[in-house]
DNA sequence: AATTATTTGTGAAATAATACACAATCGCCT
DNA sequence: AGGCGATTGTGTATTATTTCACAAATAATT
């Protein structure tokens, strides 16, 4: 229906609702289901079919009218908006029980993101494997990341050294972090980071424990 | 400066940065500051120093004009807020290797959410103890939840059992959940589910890393 | 080929959130 | 006691996001 692509400014909400899309194409898309309905999805993501709609509209046309979206060809048009249609090399700093559990649990499972060396600052757990992976010294990671060339780094490591390995991060080119430090890191403006603490997720639920009634909307 | 309390809606947004703030002046007030002024806060938070006194003012007064905050009359009033002036029981249902980590990391040590129960659908974990915890079958949430009373959870089970167990949650009393499992479950109006998926933030990462410029703000 | 039942894509309207600007307030100093 | 510099709290303006409503597009049917 539009002519070209349109460079305008996306939504940081857009955004996050683009991978929830894509999460859900994905499984569908596995389970073998070949059409999906814009209606169908709010059934399953929770957001209004207006909102999938307008959503996706930022980034051209993807469906047919009278039919709907076809899901092997949504998945492969969102995985390419959100640069997740190739592999990514990934740096774990922070070989903790948190880290470990990281490291095995979900990432190599799941394609596309590859955990390719582990650090931590820890004396006592450097040289020691995890998850088949060997850990280095966080002091390496410049060097060590040379060869790998990530550019994504996942931090968990204590709050009182989270900014001094952000800072290492960057210095060897990541550009995307996730931090689970319960702290707020400076980076350069190119580097984008997500947040993620436990507390705060809880804290917020404490919240409408007594607010039950508020925002009940809003799914993933 | 205000008359009275205020139950006007509040913003979405402002009650995630609340949760944020609250973390910030925890941590000041350990370290013994004893005040803070607004712009001081955007400086340590990275939102705007309006932005900190609005969301503040949507439940009431909190500082002196021409001074500032006192950090632990903020602590105070912010954690009464949020619901964590006072310890939340917490149910863990899915033992593997995240759920473990979960129960371990970060929450003993951070007050105020105790886990009390550990679950599992997995016969072989049933009986094992984690943190110190026994797992119990998750088929004994419900009575396991008659002593304890808890109203949160946190699921970190496979996808295919997620939706079961957040019934067995449901049922047994629990009114906020932390999902860690990739996919939307179906609660009633009354319960409240905050999602975390690490490919979900991968995959936001990995789009900002084509994207370096689109949304530098926004901080936590 | 025309008709109907669907469903998309999107401009415009409605709503929500953020940034701004400044009056009100406070402590300090003289 | 009055003036000054600093800082809050908030009404208003601005910007951003979501919802709405419908024209355009398609497949199925006759």
């Amino acid at each position: 229906m539009s002519t070209e692509g349109k460079p305008k400014a996306i939504p940081q909400a857009t955004l996050e609702r683009m991978a929830t899309y894509l999460r859900i194409v994905s499984d569908l898309d596995n389970l073998g289901t070949e059409r999906i309905s814009s209606s169908e999805m709010q059934q399953i993501a929770g957001f209004s079919a207006a909102q999938f709609r307008k959503d996706l509209s930022y980034f051209g046309d993807f469906g047919t009218p009278g039919v709907g979206y076809s899901v092997k060809h949504l998945r492969q048009r969102i995985a390419k908006i959100m640069n997740t249609d190739h592999t990514h090399s990934v740096l774990l700093v922070g070989a903790g029980k948190l880290g470990s559990a990281l490291a095995e649990y979900d990432i190599l499972r799941q394609q596309n993101f590859h955990i390719m060396a582990i650090f931590d600052t820890d004396p006592d757990k450097i040289g020691r494997s995890v998850a088949g992976i060997t850990v280095h010294s966080a002091e390496h990671i410049h060097d060590v990341n040379k060869c790998i060339c990530a550019r994504l780094g996942i931090i968990t490591v204590p709050v009182d050294v989270a900014q001094q390995v952000a800072n290492q991060l960057v210095d060897s080119g990541v550009e995307g972090i996730l931090n689970f430090a319960a702290t707020i890191i400076k980076v350069p403006a190119h580097v984008k980071v997500r947040y993620f603490s436990m507390k705060r997720e809880l804290a917020l639920l404490a919240y409408f424990l007594e607010h039950p009634f508020d925002e009940c909307l809003e799914a993933e």
